[in-house]
DNA sequence: GAGACCGACGTTTTT
DNA sequence: CGTCGGTCTC
């Protein structure tokens, strides 16, 4: 008979000695998240409770184990966020770190589909459309359908293209979809199934793929695909998933496919949950139990970030909220000042005040990187910046617009991506309309020959007028093609396109600036298809990076609450904190979108660690609605006085 | 078929 | 106030 060794598991030394050097870095909540043994488990993290942290160790510790860096795969809610806990790895304790396999489900899924996208009859070099480049594509299907027949109200590209992505990311039929979301569309349900049918297939048959493509695909590799299944799982043994409150259904599934061994461990909050309006769904951290039966469930309930005061409003302002996981955060940090309700007799006074309070704190000695500007929505920054520019007071504003998302920006990039990827025809017909005498009607028949045979069937429609531009374009393109670097090729592309763009835009020179940033940026890249890639999945991570000529420079900064996520400063202005702005007036009547909004305020309120001023200008009329919105927000408006303390302006003169 | 012009209309957050 | 869609003219 043979003898067969069971061995000790090997963790009690490396345990043992991962606790001597690190126990005094971590408390014992943390610890133990650190070093969970390898079955499934849910981390409800808690605002400022150190999960960035956490993760970092748990990170060291699995390679503190001997798990091999690549093999471990860490999906994060932006690029930037993964780029950022991989660099404190690697510099607090562990060099190997720097080589986990990291980033955001969507790149991790482009990745994954380029190099086996084959087995669903996807081509590698497919193109990534962001959500204009897919709204063009259903707004060109939509013509050609003939919906545009008189007084029969049919659905605008914008909300097929949200209907389109709620289906895909909450795995609903789109019967499902539409009655959930857009009842008043029933009737015309035929169509908009036809014209989804036909948004699919012009997608497959130009290698064009959006970002809910990305994670359907993926999906389907995985779940049809064993071969593959087991290569990804062979290769990512240990997954780890950062905000897992904001995943929804299919990203969900993606988790529970990838990660069937077990060894997952998901971290979020429910309390905060801010991005249902993409379909992400909280019930996703509910549910992680019962997707990985075993599940072991760790809390990490003490704050470090905020004081006592700052923690007294969040918590006051969630305490309305129906938490499912339900855990106190408490912190050491006892009293602080409170926060300030200041209100403000018109949007003009509030952005005074907030300037002004800025230029006394730096007096202060805290430095602007260390304090924010927080807001609902972008434009309600707008009046403020002016005011920060007036009294020289360097800011960086982080949501809203983005610069690859500006017209210009991507005529250029339509050029750049017809030569990755030929079938492009969303690209093809952008740069065409750009030339004088091509409208809708030429581009399209234009495009379809040049599907059937390339791109010199173009040379077939220079006449007359247009004989010029077309073998313009041609040379350029051949000139690019042959250019030896990204940033070569957009040069190539720009001599072509300034021209172009100084008739269409009085404000050309502006726009030539934001080109020259372009071409920064691409000098860090060697490979089109990747420098595309890039920057249609993570558009303004790109643009922060770049900035390192006047990083010496402080700067304040005004964020949106959305991208101020996982974020801390010590001061923290949030504006508008008005009822009809804040919660939003369009949330009223959604009791599960005002819940939404709870969330994002206080999201916001945990962001500050010292001082928190929330202001709000009173008497605004709102157009839409022919509303005067006059209150406070109704998640401050009921919070006592020895909480939220209020502050009325005077000026002087 | 391209492009200028006019009236209607209206949420916002992001991969 | 700015964008969108539809109509009209060249």
């Amino acid at each position: 008979m043979k003898k067969y060794i069971l061995r000790e598991p090997p963790k009690q030394a490396a345990l043992d000695s991962f606790r001597a050097a690190y126990q005094s870095s971590l408390n014992e909540q943390q610890f133990q998240v650190a070093t969970a043994p390898d079955g499934p488990a849910l981390v409800i993290a808690g605002a400022g409770s150190g999960k960035t942290r956490t993760l970092i160790y748990r990170l060291a510790w699995l390679v503190h184990c001997g798990v091999k860096p690549e093999s471990i795969l860490l999906l994060t809610f932006t690029r930037r966020a993964a780029q950022e806990m991989l660099k404190r790895a690697a510099e607090l304790l562990d060099e190997r770190c720097r080589r986990v396999s990291g980033g955001t489900f969507h790149s991790v899924a482009a990745a994954i589909l380029r190099r086996y996208g084959k087995a669903l009859g996807l081509s590698s070099s497919f193109t990534i459309l962001d959500r204009s480049d897919a709204e063009d594509v259903i707004q060109l299907l939509r013509g050609e359908l003939g919906l545009s027949e008189k007084g029969k109200r049919f659905p605008k590209k914008g909300t097929l293209s949200d209907l389109f992505s709620k289906v895909q990311n909450k795995l609903l039929t789109l019967d499902e979809a539409v009655e959930a979301e857009y009842y008043h569309f029933t009737d015309q349900i035929e169509l908009i199934r036809s014209l989804f049918i036909r948004y699919q297939k012009y997608k497959t048959d130009r290698h064009l793929v959006d970002y809910d493509d990305l994670l359907v695909d993926l999906y389907a590799l995985l779940s049809e695909h064993a071969s593959i299944r087991e290569a990804l799982a062979e290769q990512y043994k240990h997954l780890l998933v950062d905000e897992y409150q904001d995943t929804n259904k299919i990203q969900g599934e993606i988790v529970r496919l990838l990660g069937r061994d077990g060894r997952v461990m998901a971290v979020g909050d429910d309390a905060q949950s801010i991005y249902s309006f993409r379909g992400a769904d909280f019930q996703n951290i509910l549910r992680f139990p019962q997707f990985f039966p075993g599940t072991q469930v760790y809390k990490l309930e003490e704050n470090y970030r905020s004081t006592q005061a700052v923690l007294d409003l969040a918590n006051t302002v969630i305490a309305e909220s129906k938490q499912q996981y339900p855990k106190r955060l408490f912190t050491r940090k006892q009293g602080g000042m409170k926060p300030a309700l200041v209100r403000a007799q018109e949007e003009s006074e509030q952005s005074r005040f907030v300037a002004q309070k800025i230029l006394e704190l730096r007096e202060e000695g805290i430095p602007l990187s260390e304090i924010a500007v927080l807001f609902r929505s972008s434009f309600h920054s707008f009046d403020l910046e002016i005011e920060l520019a007036r009294r020289n007071l360097p800011f960086e504003k982080r949501g809203g617009f983005k610069l690859v998302e500006t017209a210009h920006v991507k005529d250029v990039m339509s050029h750049l991506r017809i030569l990755a990827n030929p079938s492009d025809a969303v690209s093809w017909n952008r740069l065409l309309l750009l030339i004088p005498g091509i409208g809708p009607r030429t581009s399209q028949k234009m495009i379809a020959k040049m599907l059937q045979e390339g791109r010199e069937a173009l040379r077939g429609f220079a006449r007359g007028a247009q004989a010029e531009p077309i073998q313009r374009l041609l040379e350029m393109l051949t000139q690019a093609e042959g250019a030896d670097s990204v940033t070569g090729r957009i040069e190539r592309v720009m001599e072509y396109y300034l021209p172009l763009m100084k008739n269409k835009y009085d404000d050309h020179p502006k726009r030539t600036k934001d080109l020259e940033h372009l071409l920064l940026i691409s000098e860090r890249y060697r490979n089109l298809s990747r420098f595309l890639s890039d920057l249609a999945l993570e558009p303004d991570a790109s643009i922060v990076d770049v900035a390192p000529a006047d990083a010496d420079q402080e700067k304040l900064v005004l964020s949106t609450i959305h991208s101020a996520k996982g974020l801390e400063w010590r001061v923290v202005f949030i504006l508008w904190a008005l009822d009809g702005y804040f919660p939003s007036i369009y949330s009223f009547t959604h009791e599960a979108e005002l819940e939404e909004e709870r969330r994002l305020m206080y999201v916001a309120i945990t962001r500050a660690k010292e001082q928190l001023y929330l202001s709000y200008p009173i008497r605004v009329f709102h157009r839409a609605s022919h509303a005067v919105l006059t209150k406070p927000s109704r998640f401050i408006e009921p919070v006592p006085e020895e909480i939220l303390e209020p502050w009325v302006l005077s000026e002087e003169g």
